[in-house]
DNA sequence: AATGAATGAGCCTTCATTCAT
DNA sequence: AATGAATGAAGGCTCATTCAT
């Protein structure tokens, strides 16, 4: 369920006219009054699903809540009932976002040792079916938090947890000798995470493959951390 | 000369009464007609120069003709016999923005040793002072360019140049012995940038200073290098 | 109990905010059915007083049934099982505006001579807790008389009521010689109706004091009834 | 040019599709560039027309801007070319009522007795064919100045200039000896003034013509002022 | 009876763009 | 060439009302 909207966008039919479109093919009736927590849950994720696809699509300024409605199969006046506003809808899908960091991370973490912790991370951030859109997310949240000062906290927080836990792995890794020990854990931590992001917000520019560029990168950070290069 | 518009936004007076005050506060009633070519490039390049201060303060897509007009001190309609639709206003800054690399690179290049001129690109970067500016410029056309073929295409070509350049400077530099000999020059280069990128993206996130980061990065890169650290 | 809204509305929250504040302020979570028609009045009251504070505060077409319902403490739905429309609601709460009148015509009649009722009307009036909320309020229903039949008809026949008990107070007062003989006691009594409500409308925009002006008026009526100014 | 949505607004129709006929109706083009200080007037002018056709219809806040535009022939943004946001156009709107008042004082100073000019001022009033829609009007304007303090601040200064106005007419019928001397002649002026605004606001709602009660209230004032009735 | 959820229609305002001058 | 005026389309948000529970 890619964006829907992608379907309509090359014709040169007004924006009113593909949002009545597309609300025509939701075929949603009235969905009386689901009282439980699930249901408003499972509500508010599909809302925030619409506004990813759509986000990725547009970015958040060109993207308007009547064609995340549509996207989603809801009506408009249904998204105030779980945001209170467009700005509210985009802090939540920011913070949704971010946990993504922390799951990659995750996967350095869990790996045997720091070498193939790095190599699965990056694997799994390149094949990644929608990579393209988180990259392209990030570069939009990123971008945001340059003048929302909402969006900068939530992923100042994230950013901070996410250096946490890099660092507390290469901690472990010094301790058990796999890496340098004269490194400070943070800091390298943190130039893990600028180079990653580095990396992928080329992806629509680069002119060779980001694949390659990654496999390089990876060296150059096992030669820094003290660890032979593959 | 900052956004003025920064100015007038906390009231809470309408967009429409802004727009109408920072008309006023620019003097001239009648800019004139351009008398030569090069008349006609300094108007364009007014334009320009209120439309980056706009997407700046704003992004690409909330910034409305209208306010960059205001700010840049000339008419709504006269912007559109510079520019055929605003489309076309955002190609050519993004333009005018992309040169700023091989400025940068232009300086490693000067400097009489890669070590001193990757120093001097880092110090030059950190702490120019529109740095954010230009950083959050990039985050925006970075984005933008997932979505708009034509900013793409002047992105991408822009950095095929300036990696081209950067190469041929590692070239140098492996050549008279400075850096190890096999690391493939272009390769390098693009590493360099998406790291400089990553880097100076998390201005408004890194919970520690960009600074340090940089210099640890630099580290990271004369390691590579072969170079001794500093 | 005066409008709890007052409370809300200098932030710059949007109304959603607001009203679901509202809601949660008031603890009864679920009110329950009304177990006899003592209890449904009690209700339906209860909605009319909510109704009465947003009237007040923002006027006939300015109040929202959300606002309504949240400042009243129901549901909105819960509404729409009292009153029909919203048009509905307006004339219930009409009806008992217009009761004030008869209240205030009954001060004058129940006073030991007119002079001293005529006196204790104004100052009941003038010194009314709730003054600046009637007399709001009755400005609005004269407005809202000139396009909703169904208000003029309410107004109408409850000035007839008010004019018509007036009108006996004054032939009593013309039987026991306290005032001329010659006057038309309903002409009269409209008359002072009109004047009532002509000073009173002027609260928010009179350049001097409204008490200072009832007096005044008090003395033209004295005159005009041919009783001796004070 | 009553207004034109009376015609459309009996029928079920939705308000968009009234607009649209409206709209159709009037044949208007695109207007070019009147560059002249008189055309800007013409056509704030005939924005503050259709307003006040709607207004008068419907009172402030059920008036909507697509509405006031159709009536006016305008497009919707032409509005706020000439008018910041909505409660600016009422301010003006107010600001050109008031006027009104000031008119009928003159008629009163130009006659040659002061008993002459009242009767004027009250035949006229009375007999003006757009008495209805000026009284509508005032009675909105006031009750807008209870919680709207432009608006409020717009009819107090119109007010004490009105009542500074009467009120050197009555010093002068003092001076020759056509009323009495004992009274404060702004006292009785703001009386005078509310009196008329208490009369006519019963227009839609007195059980008995407004003739008689404003012909009777000329007498009460007469012969508070201590002039022979008629 | 009471209510949370839902929505089509509408609100105020702004947008990118065009046109007559 | 430059510009004030103009506008259809769209923007974010709220409304009165309904429905299933």
């Amino acid at each position: 369920m890619f964006c829907r909207f992608a379907r309509y966008l090359d014709n040169k039919r007004s924006i009113t006219y593909v949002i009545r479109m597309l609300k025509e093919a939701n075929q949603k009736k009235h969905l009386g009054r689901p009282r439980d927590d699930e249901a408003r849950a499972a509500r508010r994720q599909q809302i925030l699903d619409g506004a990813r696809a759509c986000f990725v699509q547009k970015g958040f300024h060109a993207s308007s809540i009547a064609m995340i409605a549509a996207e989603a199969g809801v009506s408009v006046a249904n998204i105030y009932q779980y945001f209170e506003t467009k700005d509210d809808l985009i802090v939540a899908l920011v913070e949704s976002e971010v946990e993504n960091d922390l799951v990659i991370v995750g996967l350095i973490g869990e790996a045997p040792s720091l070498r193939e912790g790095l190599n699965a991370a990056m694997v799994r951030l390149i094949s990644m079916a929608k990579m393209h859109t988180v990259v392209q997310l990030r570069l939009e949240v990123l971008a945001e938090s340059f003048r929302n000062q909402a969006v900068a906290t939530v992923v100042q927080q994230s950013e901070e947890r996410t250096i946490a836990q890099l660092a507390k792995i290469l901690r472990a890794a010094q301790a058990n000798g796999e890496i340098r020990g004269d490194l400070k854990p943070a800091q390298c931590a943190a130039l893990i995470l600028a180079l990653s992001d580095g990396l992928l917000s080329r992806l629509p520019i680069s002119p060779r493959p980001i694949r390659e560029l990654a496999h390089e990168a990876v060296q150059v950070l096992f030669s820094h951390l003290g660890m032979k290069p593959v």
